[in-house]
DNA sequence: TTTTTTACTTATTAGTAAGTAAGTATTATA
DNA sequence: TATAATACTTACTTACTAATAAGTAAAAAA
């Protein structure tokens, strides 16, 4: 395989995950792939025949780059509250790209997925909010984290917390999430 | 004004909410509409010219309803905690109509509305969270209710466990939004 | 009763979408 | 060196999008 191939995919592949948390997936087309990459459109379905084989890829990736962190995370000697911080920060800084978490943005259009991309979907949900769930487990085991409900549950809160918190700082500003994170990492600290 | 006129524009504006709530502003057409009440693509075009005044009137009609909803929760002798479950109950119905909320529907394309919609949805948006905030700012002064953050924090707390919650259901299942309901409203009564 | 307004339909336009078939350089392989 | 695969471009098709112009039947207003 050359390295031209590879970089093109690469290219396209990162600006096809880029316009997914800005824009969605039905708000973005070939084009603005292409354009970006000065290729034509019909270059992009070289590499991805259809848009879906290009969704399955993008979902895929984030798959992988959250198995890296959950694995990085867990052999990690962070404190508990600092791994939540730092899970916050990447939410933090979707804000900053004015973009949303891939999940909510998958969300807005689960119903128009094809079932193999709905299945991944599913797996990339249950990964983060497993890797979320074993933190906050572990944390609270080690007397570093305090929370009522089942690790879950807390997970559950927490995420939504976050995914939505950044969606609605695209409507009433940044500092709502910051009243958000600021609170959520309190509670948990008793 | 005839009723003829009414009813159309009415039952326009009624598919619109729901294909709002359902695909999002991008994922829906005029043909949607139209093959929906057996009119032509231009009736639409008659009653709403451009997409833009559709999603202006559609961002209205939830403004009143939220106002009516507010007036009718303010002057009620409900106990707090069953104003913020009767609250959770609307998201709890969105996901058995396979929606998600108008606030997140709309967060999801909010960078390409015209400005004069993006008011509106901030208006929207702060009247809920301002709605929500006041329950919860009352409920505390009765003794009713019990949390720790200022009002408008807990409220945006609570909007977003309830309506990410309602987008992660599509993805795992609405026991997960059973989860965060109950978790909610556990931690409202302390 | 004439005129005007309302609520459409018919027919069309310009633009964009995903997707494909066929051709062409360049690179790797046999 | 001939062959085959790679990574595209050119050119196109089909389908759909929002939007508009022009016409029409029925109802309301003058």
């Amino acid at each position: 395989m050359s390295a031209k191939t590879t970089d093109t995919k690469q290219e396209i592949l990162s600006i096809a995950r880029n316009l997914m948390k800005k824009v969605g997936y039905n708000a973005f087309s070939y084009s603005d792939i292409s354009k970006q990459l000065n290729i034509k459109n019909a270059a992009v379905h070289y590499h991805y025949p259809t848009k879906e084989d290009l969704l399955a890829d993008i979902v895929n990736t984030y798959i992988e780059d959250y198995k890296k962190l959950e694995s990085g995370l867990s052999s990690s000697a962070m404190k508990a509250i600092d791994k939540i911080s730092v899970f916050a920060d990447r939410y933090a800084h979707l804000i900053e790209i004015q973009s949303i978490c891939i999940i909510g943005s998958v969300a807005s259009d689960f119903y128009t997925l094809p079932e193999a991309v709905k299945a991944k979907v599913v797996l990339l949900t249950n990964l983060v909010l497993g890797m979320v769930a074993n933190v906050l487990e572990k944390g609270r085991a080690n007397g570093e984290l305090f929370f009522e409900e089942d690790a879950r549950t807390k997970a559950l809160l927490i995420m939504t917390n976050l995914a939505a918190g950044v969606q609605l700082a695209r409507i009433t500003g940044k500092k709502d999430f910051e009243r958000i994170r600021t609170a959520l990492l309190k509670q948990l600290k008793q």
